[in-house]
DNA sequence: ACACATTCAATACAGTCGTATAGATATAAA
DNA sequence: TTTATATCTATACGACTGTATTGAATGTGT
């Protein structure tokens, strides 16, 4: 009963998340969203109320892409499985690893003034989200009898989120994939050593 | 012979390092610097040709601190330097710690995509400065017999700068000067297990 | 074929950006 | 006191920002 829509919602996001990992927010234009996304500014106001709204809906889609492909393996398993996640934060392989790092820690840095509610949120919500799964999976570890006694469970899973962010931090600075690389070794002997 | 500038040079660039650390470079407006500089329109152009030059000199001043304050006793010290170094990323004691992150990391992250020459060298210079003070550290704790044989070093010094790296990103993106304590922690226990 | 509903493309808008310019101002030397 | 020189304040500029508006285009249902 209407025109037809000239985008696909759903790759429309998918562009536009990608768009915001490499520009940053502010240094995208919405000019240039348009060309990236297929999508037009009339359809940015009423289908996202925005640029900011585009903006939280490619965070989500991220935090949803993370939460799938690498969140939720950390939960079911163990010690191996943390080993694994930072596998995967550098290298070509792995959908976690970018030279552009991350999205969320780019929105973290580049917004700690924005003082948005929403974005606010959306971080918090998802650093909480990776915390817990490193609590999960250390804690299994620990009923596996795999982990030694005296290790500070909270410390430990806070420390490697803040790992996480460094080695995303080191690949969007150098420019690679896996600039972060070496501190991957470092925390896989540092897990070795948690090891009974 | 003219008339005087209304501003302390020195005091202005350190205004201007503080505010470019905690809002960004895109973020603080030419209008807003002048503000929180003391500085006008006129003597942005004249005395450091514009925004981004003003940007540059509080870079540099940045990285000489930076220099003076924590690298230079790495440089001289051993494993003992180091773990002190990572003890002043967090608490509000430190010079080096901030709830704001770090500049040098903040501008990494912003300006990854922007190409600007000048920032690109004085970001790699920053961060190889940091790599060989790391380096010699370990080098010396090596000569002296503290540091177990089997340890790469260039792995070791690159995984440390990475850590500093998140450390940093973690204080800013919590909002804390201590944000990042945890990865402290475990890198004091890393070390530790590097001692012979 | 026609009316209806929705999206599209293009343009307009007020606001801000960093920079440039011009007249007033302040100091030191002549 | 006058002159020269440099800095100050204030305004202006074109380019850009994200958003809003308007008429044309493109479908479906009658």
């Amino acid at each position: 009963m209407s025109r037809p829509k000239s985008y696909d919602r759903q790759e429309a996001v998918e562009r536009a998340c990608q768009a915001f990992w490499a520009h940053g927010y502010t240094a995208l234009g919405v000019r240039a969203l348009e060309q990236m996304t297929g999508l037009n500014k009339f359809a940015i106001r009423t289908e996202f109320s925005g640029k900011e709204g585009l903006y939280l809906e490619a965070l989500r889609l991220y935090a949803e892409r993370a939460a799938q492909f690498a969140v939720e393996p950390l939960k079911a398993g163990g010690l191996d499985q943390v080993e694994e996640f930072f596998q995967g934060l550098v290298g070509g392989s792995s959908p976690m690893s970018s030279r552009f790092g991350c999205l969320m820690v780019n929105t973290g840095i580049e917004n700690a003034e924005l003082k948005s509610p929403a974005l606010e949120e959306v971080s918090t919500v998802y650093w909480s989200m990776l915390y817990r799964a490193f609590e999960a999976a250390l804690q299994t570890g620990r009923e596996d009898g795999a982990l030694k006694r005296d290790l500070d469970l909270a410390e430990a899973a806070q420390g490697l989120v803040t790992a996480v962010m460094g080695i995303h931090t080191m690949n969007r600075v150098s420019g690679r994939d896996d600039g972060g690389a070496a501190l991957v070794g470092l925390i896989r002997d540092l897990l070795a050593s948690w090891r009974t």
